[in-house]
DNA sequence: CAAGACTACTTGTATAGACAAGTATATACA
DNA sequence: TGTATATACTTGTCTATACAAGTAGTCTTG
């Protein structure tokens, strides 16, 4: 999974460039970011060129630019969960079309220090990864990605999710009663390469990135366009207690 | 409330020009829209300034672009609702704590050219128009901005909001049963200084838009964090049928 | 007829500069 | 001391231009 710098456009590599200093922890909520113009100088680009990865990042959710102040880390934190994710085979069905999944990818490993800080775990510890596609009428619709901390969910690689979607899985054998409360940060780039397959053939694709942790469930989730490839859309950051 | 044309920024005139378009069907979905260069000498602007209107229509889903073939309306109808909302007060109450609100505006008033054309009404209708604050434990925890359309709810001023919240009582009377779909665009900006009073003592506020239209219910959610006062962060945008 | 080259049009990336406007700090003045 | 003022720095808007790259159709050529 490669994040570019190669011949990726210097806008992306700016970003990346941030992002990485924001999942090290080099900056943090609250920080100051390199200006426009140092960004200017230190990437040798036009300012219009490191404006436009300030301003996707404060698209994304990820910066919070005030005019005369400068650029920030925003803050992921304080957010009390206020939407909840329906069940995507229950809203296919009741719009009368056939629910279908695939499954890409279905794996334990261990979790690095990012993500054991992450998601409360100790590093090195087993985090289970899965990631589905859900089609509405055969066409792509949803591609889910989920972590499951192990520790919560032993058995989570054993399920049958051609049968039963690891939402109403987990749902039943985790439920979770407080309104705890969590941190999501920034999203790592994906796999590129393998959602474009899936977005030729998607009018518009939904991207949901389920965490469970110790302290509850976050979804992220995100829209990409058709011809909108490497950018994607907003996204929306939750947090839901089963 | 004022809807741009005349200090607006040149990006926003051509943005909501095409809005209008949509919005009147003058364009419908799959329709291909002017190019940057038609726009370009239709308004007198640069190339990148059209540029900017026709990417961030993109971004926020109105419109899809492709390199070599061009801008075109995008289908609301592909990417169903995916989202609810969770009441506020049920959550709060959930949770252990004490849930309490305070009514900050509640009135009619004419919808404006602007309004109509996004909400589905005539120029000049009425529109209901309130401001709520939720408190959790007393804190300001969510603030919440509706416009109703009278044709849909015409006792919506009449009701009691410290006894039941609008979301319960608009369920109630105001149930829609198709998943419609709507496109909301950019939010004008807040009663600024009446909102930091509240950000003083919230950890995080959330704003909440609720949008009762002829079509659907749209709801726009954002948060605001301290330190982060004029510019909201991120929002979110969905289509909600009740 | 079919394959390739050419052309026109589109969006994507990038530059270098300009002025406007918001914020905070330091400075001079009453 | 307290109030203006000047300033430096920030982001916001905008121009004019250039080249790259993807698409679709036409034209040339074998």
């Amino acid at each position: 999974m490669k994040t570019s710098t190669a011949n990726a456009p210097a806008y992306a590599n700016i970003k990346n460039h941030l992002l990485h200093q924001i999942e090290t922890g080099e900056l943090k909520p609250g920080d100051k970011v390199a200006s426009e113009n140092t960004l200017v100088n230190q990437f040798s680009v036009s300012r219009m060129t490191a404006r436009r990865a300030l301003t996707e990042l404060q698209d994304e959710g990820v910066l919070i630019r005030t005019q005369g102040l400068g650029t920030f880390v925003a803050d992921q934190k304080a957010s009390g969960s206020m939407l909840e994710i329906r069940n995507i085979a229950d809203e296919i069905s009741e719009r009368g079309h056939s629910y279908s999944s695939r499954i890409l990818n279905l794996e334990a490993r261990p979790a690095s220090g990012y993500e054991a800080a992450r998601f409360g775990v100790q590093e090195g510890s087993t985090l289970f990864f899965s990631r589905i596609v859900h089609c509405d009428n055969g066409t792509p619709l949803q591609l889910e990605e989920r972590w499951v901390s192990a520790e919560r969910v032993p058995d989570y690689l054993q399920q049958d999710f051609s049968q039963q979607t690891p939402n109403a899985y987990l749902s039943q054998v985790a439920p979770l009663t407080e309104a705890d409360h969590m941190v999501e940060a920034v999203l790592p780039s994906h796999d590129q390469a393998q959602l474009l397959d899936m977005v030729e053939t998607a009018p518009c694709l939904q991207v949901i990135r389920h965490t469970y942790s110790r302290n509850g469930m976050i979804s992220l989730a995100r829209l990409i366009h058709p011809g909108n490839r490497y950018r994607l859309g907003g996204h929306i950051q939750f947090n839901t207690p089963l």
